[in-house]
DNA sequence: CTGTTAGCGCGTTCAC
DNA sequence: GTGAACGCGCTAACAG
């Protein structure tokens, strides 16, 4: 292995000033940058970065806590975080939680062991208590979800606002019966609902709580939430999925049912996922802005680490109603 | 920040038996152990890995280059990554590479710089010269993608008797017309094009040259070779996608065409991609082993860190034909 | 502009 | 069973 030593024994001068030339201190005068830029070519030299981590004590890493990687959801988002970071000499990992707080508390280690300088949770298992705690010792922000009480820096969209606009969607197609299946066990799906009942309050619909379908999430989740309200004598309309799996799951079961979308079952999903475009019917859905839902975390998330955000903001993006085909106006 | 100074100070001991406590070894009384261990807890003690990594010129982190972590195939295969890690003391991490040689750059920085012991390509964008100088100096394991010439351990499966499996079904099925969407750009997609006309050519189907639609992948892809198959003389009857995102693709552009799944025409995916099951109608496909994959990709990179393995074996594992709705007997 | 010195936190070696 | 001393590779502070 070649050390800082071999290069500035080979070129002549100390290891320092082989280390101003690493770190393109100016103070150097052009000819030892080339001599000492010349040997560490011809010795590839390699820093050893173990070596600078340790003195400088910090890694310029930031570690992303994703429930599982094979959630496209969030690849945008990670995307926007490599911008941000690397425009600022930082580098993005990433790690599966599986939800798991056993999990979790493994990778957690790599922050208060040194091994990064901070970590941004997508979707937290934890509670937002010990999630608060560590905010308050450690660079930590959060992505998406978060609880009402979490005491660190979140970025996110207006889940209730987001919520309202899907179910007004549908109520100016013209539909009355509108049915909800997601879960509410994470705040989001919470609000997205809040967002369902001000929009049919609004306009003056009765909530008929037997539409809602609570505690259900992903693909199979749709499957069973098509099934309870196909079991009910009056039928939705139309059905608002709190995500893009959701709606997927549904629509198959409502086809199996000999049951057209859009013509007899209008249904709206979340996320934008990529595959809303390419399932039959093409998905509407909301985006989220996830690119900068991204940028906007890692921004935060540096300027956390370096000391200049001491206040626990939290940003709402922008989402937006994507209109595909699997919404329609009533049939009358 | 507390240091193993600070614990010894407290506990009355020396540094170097408190870090014989943190590494449990065996010869330290129970009495001065207990004691230390209590200190440890009381001033919450975090041991600073950048100084143990220094010292010991490892990290025990394996580093896993993705494509892209929005695709879903990965997800199973870092899992068993992660078990067999865990189980010999490594962490995971992974990074988006974006099929980028620069953005391996990047990253393999990373190795260089003994950031991480080792790095596991999944679909490497460099060429198989520079991979395989790497693999000389550093311990680099392939999954699933790999050259000919590639001087590294692999592990993947039998791409071309994958193929080949995929085909027969569709001969057995009674088709003749058999059509192929696949990109031969890389290595996988190539060698299950040979199983395809290993296939055709066992049971004297003569090969159309015009059946066999190249270097278009993706979802997009199966869109694209659907419409050039449409436009020929003599249709095909069946079609074999090298991927469940390009059978998706033509799929959805078959519906377009009024031509239904799988009575007018059988489709085959590759992979058993999450969404196979999920779409409508399901994917027949092919079925890796993802999770045995890589925990098999795992195990050889631990044993080359360790310096057990000094060949590069190319280890193939068993596929699985997974019959679903896309496929039926041809209608006479 | 450059070299010397010191030390980041830890684990190991060698005494005792 | 334990402690003292050393050094992993690097960079920051200081002196010149």
């Amino acid at each position: 292995m070649v050390t800082i030593q071999d290069v500035a024994k080979e070129a002549g001068v100390s290891a320092a000033t082989v280390s101003r030339v690493l770190n393109n201190n100016h103070s150097v005068s052009i000819k030892t940058r080339e001599k000492v830029k010349k040997v560490i070519k011809d010795l590839n030299y390699q820093p050893n970065l173990l070596g600078r981590n340790l003195r400088r004590m910090e890694t310029r890493m930031v570690l992303v806590f994703l429930y599982n990687i094979s959630n496209p959801f969030y690849s945008k988002i990670v995307e926007g975080m490599e911008t941000i970071a690397h425009k600022n000499g930082y580098n993005v990992l990433m790690c599966n939680t599986n939800a798991k707080i056993e999990t979790e508390q493994i990778y957690l280690n790599f922050i208060k062991n040194k091994l990064v300088d901070g970590i941004i949770f997508t979707s937290p298992a934890m509670r937002h208590k010990a999630l608060s705690e560590l905010a308050k010792d450690y660079p930590i922000v959060l992505c998406n979800e978060y609880e009402r009480n979490t005491q660190a820096p979140v970025v996110t969209i207006d889940n209730e606002e987001a919520g309202y606009d899907a179910v007004n969607h549908l109520i100016r197609l013209g539909h009355k019966k509108i049915a909800l299946i997601g879960s509410c066990q994470v705040r989001s799906g919470y609000e997205r609902e809040l967002g369902y009942r001000k929009a049919l309050k609004e306009v003056g619909i009765e909530i008929n709580e037997s539409y809602i379908i609570r505690d259900v999430g992903s693909y199979k989740g749709g499957i069973i939430g098509v099934k309870k309200l196909l079991a009910l004598k009056e039928k939705p309309t139309a059905l608002f999925c709190i995500s893009d799996l959701i709606a997927i799951g549904a629509i198959k079961q409502l086809k199996k049912n000999k049951l057209r979308v859009p013509e007899d079952i209008a249904v709206i999903g979340f996320d934008n996922n990529r595959i809303a475009n390419m399932y039959d019917p093409s998905l509407t859905t909301i985006a989220q802005p996830r690119y900068d839902i991204g940028k906007k975390a890692m921004e935060l998330m540096i300027k956390r680490i370096k000391g200049n955000l001491t206040s626990n903001p939290i940003i709402k993006l922008q989402h937006e109603l994507i209109i595909r085909d699997s919404t329609l106006p009533i049939m009358q």
